[in-house]
DNA sequence: ACATTAATTGTGT
DNA sequence: ACACAATTAATGT
């Protein structure tokens, strides 16, 4: 039925490289499959095992007392989420929610796997490595954006950066949730997707954006 | 094919 | 932000 863990990776996540882990990841890992609108992970949760996405997509948020959800990223095939990696390491409870947004399948590394590997495979440290410090720049980019720039750029920047993740130039969802991941009102973003059609660099259909020419 | 309805999007205040 | 209009997609008849 499925696939060898061990080829997965290979496609997926090239940069891990020593045999001996792939024989491992073989060994202990596991895949696991879930469907669109179910949470893969709860704030809260304890953390059994660190997930390599290999397809579909997930949004990953953070709650503040009041029960607003707060978007962190999406995560797509080939990355991990770097939030529960840090869980993994300390052992913690998970600080986020992970929702599917599409379909996903992932492999799941059992978290006693974790410190043997940084040990003993450079490569896991290297991918370990990397997945932090990608994740902490875009990170560092969100936050410039929240604070020296005006909505409308935000939002340029949202389009682009959804579109270039998922490498397409078609971006599906409703006005509201882009509105909600911006932290603004559904009738703003109406308003600056319209603008952004008028100047021909989008195209605008129910539930589905098309980019045009973003620079 | 047509009518009905619900969801999404557009716009004025 | 709110209220309402217009449009679109989905569904039943």
């Amino acid at each position: 039925m499925s696939e060898a863990i061990a080829t997965i990776i290979k496609q997926k996540f090239p940069i891990l490289i020593e045999p001996e882990l792939l024989a491992e990841m073989e060994k202990y890992c596991t895949t696991r499959k879930l469907q669109a609108g179910t949470n893969f992970i709860e704030i809260g949760d304890k953390i059994i095992a660190m997930p390599l996405l290999i397809s579909g997509s997930l949004k990953v948020v953070r709650e503040d007392t009041e029960g607003n959800e707060l978007l962190l990223y999406y995560l797509n095939g080939g990355e991990t989420c770097a939030t529960t990696l840090s869980c993994c390491l300390n052992n913690a409870k998970s600080e986020v929610r992970a929702t599917v947004m599409e379909d996903i399948t992932a492999i799941l590394v059992p978290i006693a796997c974790m410190d043997d590997w940084l040990k003993k495979y450079s490569s896991w440290r290297n991918f370990v490595m990397l997945s932090y410090r990608m994740r902490f720049e875009e990170m560092l980019q969100t936050i410039d954006s929240v604070a020296f720039k005006k909505m409308d750029e935000r939002l340029e920047e949202y389009l682009k950066q959804r579109s270039s993740e998922i490498n397409s130039s078609t971006i599906q969802g409703t006005h509201q949730e882009i509105a909600d991941d911006l932290h603004t009102s559904r009738e703003v973003v109406s308003r600056l997707l319209k603008q952004l059609e008028k100047l021909g660099r989008i195209k605008l259909s129910r539930n589905k954006i098309e980019i045009l020419s973003l620079v």
